[in-house]
DNA sequence: GGCGACGAAATGGTTGACAATCCGCCTGCG
DNA sequence: CGCAGGCGGATTGTCAACCATTTCGTCGCC
């Protein structure tokens, strides 16, 4: 319901077209028609055509020659990819967290760990997607390292619609949790090689839970 | 002095303004100006319009409103961000490839590492820097991660005409190839955990060495 | 029913024009 | 003489129209 005050600059494309993807709005595989969207957002085409790019950057869609641009499939094998990256920077991350100065950031990784024990038994799993997402990034934020972070941005963008079912039970969200709460642990008392070590493997578990659901959304 | 056979298309301009990046030709700060570009290209306005934007979000060029595109200066701590992700990825990289059965890759690196033995005691930068570069690219092919390749390919690039200074006398190029070593012996037998410690040592180590020389380069 | 040609649709790319902004310079005033 | 403010060229941002190329569905013909 955007308002037509003015016609939409090519990064607010780019985002709701990122947000349509990640909330499963479209398939993937699902061609998307520069006209479609310069009827849905108001932006010319100049500006779709460049928001598009920029998602061909990022990896979310593919473009074809004269066929345009479609939602990328994600095989098993690239899922592996970007996990594999995924341990590797998150890992960092976590590490130069807990060798970070910053208090202030501590107490609120803290606050929201316990936040996430407060509702771990519910099995609201809305609420610990949410609680999840801004622990993640809140550790991003915490390292401090621009390239990191916007690495990380393209590597969780394009299979966040996946994890949704990846929660989609107490047990595994009481598992993950048990992670979170070491990883939260060794970065407020500041072991580093601790937190990369947690975080690693937990990013390489949360791989072995989709990697069982995958074939349901890849398709092939 | 280029022919006026064909225009040049976005990707080629953006790849001749990263050269010219890489090799110095391009002061840090400089302005990149799109009539300049058009007028030595023979590219179109759209084209080299793109090739700045590609070239923004790898990093190396920053782009601001009315005041267009200059090449990017990068701080000190700048470089420690790229050096601490490069420490995550490559190391990542030296691992999967240890892991990875695929002999063929393992016998050219070994054949690589033999030629840098041969040339080590001459103190060639010039050939050194081949032979280092070409050594880097192939754990990077080995580990056979697309997202981990393309991470790599912009980290490395905006701090390239750094490089040569690095290697400039023949005692670091002796400590290097003593890492590159260590390193090709883990991946070559398999020891994943060896080839992902010693290359962070290495990529850590280039960082120091880095460091001192720094600030000739980045100006404040 | 199969096959080939045709045309609509979509994309790739260029050009020209105009608006917005920045920056150096110049004038006028104190 | 110094400086505030404005002026105009230079540069970038944005758009609209246009054409070439390719894809794909469809229709007619055999």
């Amino acid at each position: 319901m955007i308002a037509k005050t003015k016609p939409l600059a090519a990064l607010d494309v780019a985002a709701r077209l990122r947000d349509g993807i990640r909330m499963g709005r479209f398939v993937p595989g699902q061609r998307l028609v520069e006209a479609d969207i310069i009827a849905d957002t108001g932006a010319t085409r100049s500006r779709v055509r460049e928001a598009l790019q920029r998602l061909a950057t990022e990896g979310l869609v593919t473009i074809e020659e004269f066929r345009g641009a479609s939602v990328k499939k994600l095989t098993l094998d690239e899922v592996r990819q970007i996990y594999r990256a995924r341990m590797a920077l998150e890992g960092i991350a976590a590490a130069d967290f807990a060798a970070a100065d910053v208090p202030d950031l501590k107490a609120r990784l803290a606050a929201i760990q316990e936040e996430m024990n407060q509702g771990e038994s519910s099995g609201d799993h809305e609420q610990f997607g949410r609680l999840n997402t801004a622990w993640h990034r809140l550790i991003i934020e915490g390292a401090g390292n621009d390239y990191v972070r916007a690495f990380l941005a393209t590597l969780t963008v394009p299979i966040y619609r996946l994890l949704f079912s990846t929660f989609y039970n107490a047990q595994r969200i009481d598992a993950a949790n048990a992670d979170h709460r070491l990883i939260t642990a060794a970065i407020v008392e500041g072991r580093a090689e601790d937190a990369e070590r947690f975080m690693r493997a937990h990013v390489e578990q949360g791989f072995h839970s989709l990697s069982a659901i995958h074939s349901h959304f890849a398709g092939n």
